[in-house]
DNA sequence: ATACGATTTTTTTTT
DNA sequence: AAAATCGTAT
């Protein structure tokens, strides 16, 4: 292959580098999936083997994708190749060595909501009451573990940090903790820090296990590597330090997961490090318009620790960025669907445009307006498919064969059943707990007296309920399972949900997906991690994504993505930067960069709109004022006076 | 005492 | 849309 006619300098010489660690600054826009998918290609051409590669991305998407296009550049069957995001390939090393650290094969992933649930219950266990007594919620607490975790500070310290106002009971929640980890090891699960963490202990303690990955992987590459924690970058240091071929790539301007553990000072301090490294920078963007390009470098200069790069536009003049103030939030909505219903008459095709926003709820009155108008659009935010109860409830049955102790998947299903609560599920589950084999249990003559009077009935039912669903289930194909599910949630579904049709077609559309899986264990992980909307309709439905749609997304879930036409819209004080998040210590930057990221995601158009006034939510009197980093924009920079980088749109029919 | 249904309040971002 | 709150039913 010819990677000069593919690649320009700087891309190619980020392609054609040897070995040794090297740090890809890649700049919104710069080509840098293109980069890090050709230096695959170029490895396997040199005849590096596929099972000597590990590439580690944000999504299992965004890695499918890399992969699939490695293979069509090399016609290299690439099967063998580790891709996916750190908590896929932690499961895949877990799911062989998680017996070193105790863990049973069939071990449960537990997701955000079941890990709160947990929690919460550990809370009760403990005999607090939350209504009485102030104390943080079971994703509160969960979330200081997670970041204890990941960040490696004790849990005092991030509380103080983090979560001051709770410093009071500080005693309680690192006791709920030891319970929470109690649990998780009794039930044999994980969540997904654990998964983070198990493989960072498997490395950095079994030196028989790091020996094998390590000398496995001769050529390791991250990408998105702004957002990894300091777990995860321990993960790669350990497993890049015998051949140290290690490539990441990143643009430290667009680092906007701290929240979640993501430090900055990962990609910041890699060339100290790695004092051997070599940094190519990618600052040619191939993306976007001068005027959007100059509106974001304007914007990210501001930000004080970064590393320094500036955007060159290589593509040709197009309208300047817009700022439209609206009335209230209905109006902001119906000038955002009259916009895009002029660039639809100008032949946009729909799936051109995007609507983003900082949290979910923002998009509440937009969606409202495109249906009203008649205008197919695409939801990436808010509950997943996975996500929704129903989906949920149906995979806690099939949970549960898999890995017979799993606390949260029983608890989900016993309160399915009539009279059965949070109390009794309680009770039933430690009468489960008990015995050797919990769902032989169920069919003892005496198990539905484990509840109370009232209950009896409802037990029953689960014990006949399970009969049907595992007898004879041996060996029959994740779909079948499903389906004898099904039968028997069937009627709690429509006794439950007006709208019981579309949830069973849901789970028609779930069966259609497991189909692709041989094993119920590998179906349940890959849910577990996979948890994405249009990942999920992608694969379950050809059309999904081919059809036309607006789409309407988190900044969040739009980083790495692009379109021609990009609204942001609730860009209020408090709303971007949102005032909670300004709390935080590097708050007022990353917020910034978050900014940066919506900017960076136009082409051609730009639109900013935020609403006057917000009857809903009365903090001072229900007027907002427009966020500082359009305010900021509008003064001189570092380097002088210089024109406004956006023009201002008055909406007469609007003016109040 | 517990479960459940109706009503009100609140909503950051994600693997 | 989900969680918290409150009153009623079991």
């Amino acid at each position: 292959m010819n990677y000069e006619d593919h690649l320009n300098p700087d891309q190619l010489q980020a392609v054609m580098a040897g070995g040794g660690p090297i740090l890809v600054i890649a700049g919104a826009g710069s080509g840098k999936t293109r980069t890090l998918t050709y230096r695959v290609a170029r490895l396997l051409d040199d005849g590096v083997r596929p099972e000597n590669i590990l590439l580690a991305t944000f999504t299992n998407k965004a890695a499918g994708e890399m992969l699939f296009r490695v293979g069509a550049l090399t016609g290299i069957d690439i099967a063998n190749l580790w891709g996916g995001t750190f908590h896929s390939l932690a499961n895949r090393v877990l799911r062989r060595y998680g017996y070193v650290l105790g863990y049973r094969p069939g071990y449960t992933i537990l997701d955000s909501d079941d890990t709160e649930k947990l929690v919460n219950s550990c809370i009760s266990e403990m005999g607090i009451d939350r209504k009485t007594e102030k104390f943080p919620r079971g994703n509160i607490i969960a979330d200081i573990l997670g970041y204890s975790l990941n960040t490696g500070q004790d849990i005092e310290t991030v509380v103080l940090k983090r979560y001051p106002y709770f410093n009071y009971c500080l005693e309680e929640i690192i006791k709920i903790l030891a319970l929470y980890k109690k649990k998780k090891l009794d039930s044999n699960s994980m969540d997904f820090d654990d998964l983070l963490f198990n493989w960072k202990v498997l490395l950095s303690s079994y030196p028989l296990v790091l020996e094998e990955y390590a000398g496995k992987f001769r050529h390791i590459l991250v990408d998105e590597y702004q957002d990894t924690s300091r777990v995860q970058a321990d993960i790669i240091d350990l497993l890049a330090a015998r051949h140290r071929n290690l490539m990441v790539v990143g643009d430290d301007s667009q680092s906007i997961y701290s929240f979640r553990g993501a430090n900055y000072d990962n990609i910041l301090d890699f060339p100290q490090r790695y004092p051997d490294s070599r940094i190519i920078k990618l600052e040619t963007n191939y993306r976007s318009t001068p005027e959007i390009l100059h509106l974001a470098n304007r914007s990210i200069d501001r930000n004080e620790r970064q590393f320094h790069k500036v955007l060159r536009a290589v593509r040709g003049s197009g309208p300047r960025p817009v700022l439209v103030p609206a009335g209230n939030v209905l109006q902001q909505a119906s000038f955002v669907v009259q916009r895009v219903i002029d660039l639809l008459r100008d032949g946009l095709p729909a799936s051109d445009i995007a609507v983003l926003y900082r949290a979910h709820y923002h998009s509440m009155e937009v969606q409202m307006e495109l249906a009203r108008r008649g205008i197919p659009f695409e939801i990436r935010s808010g509950i997943r498919f996975f996500e929704q109860a129903h989906i949920k409830d149906l995979i806690a049955y099939l949970r549960i064969i898999v890995n017979p102790r799993d606390e949260s998947a029983w608890k989900r299903v016993l309160g399915l059943y009539a009279r059965v609560g949070p109390k009794t599920a309680s009770k039933v589950w430690k009468h489960l707990y008990s015995k050797e084999d919990p769902i032989k249990a169920l069919f003892e003559d005496g198990f539905p007296k484990a509840g109370g009077k009232g209950a009896q009935e409802g037990l029953t039912k689960l014990s006949a309920a399970f009969r049907d669903i595992v007898e004879g289930s041996e060996g029959l194909p994740v779909s079948s399972l499903i389906d004898r599910v099904l039968s028997n949630y069937r009627a709690f579904l429509q006794h439950k949900y007006t709208e019981a049709a579309s949830r069973e077609e849901d789970i028609e559309q779930l069966k259609g997906f497991s189909t692709k899986f041989s094993s119920l264990g590998d179906f349940l992980s890959d849910l577990a991690l996979l948890t994405n909307t249009a990942a999920a309709g992608d694969e379950a439905s050809e059309t999904y994504l081919k059809e036309d749609r607006v789409v309407l997304s988190t900044v969040h879930q739009a980083k790495g993505l692009e379109w021609p036409a990009v609204f942001l819209i609730w860009c209020s004080e408090g709303m971007i930067p949102l005032a909670r998040a300004l709390k935080d210590e590097d708050g007022e930057e990353e917020e910034r960069r978050l900014f940066y990221v919506a900017c960076t995601r136009a082409k051609d158009e730009l639109y900013f709109c935020y609403p006057l006034m917000d009857y809903s939510r009365r903090m001072d009197n229900g007027y907002l004022s427009p966020s500082r980093f359009l305010e900021e924009l509008k003064m001189s920079d570092s380097r002088g006076k210089a024109a406004c980088p956006y023009e201002r749109w008055g909406l007469k029919e609007f003016e109040i």
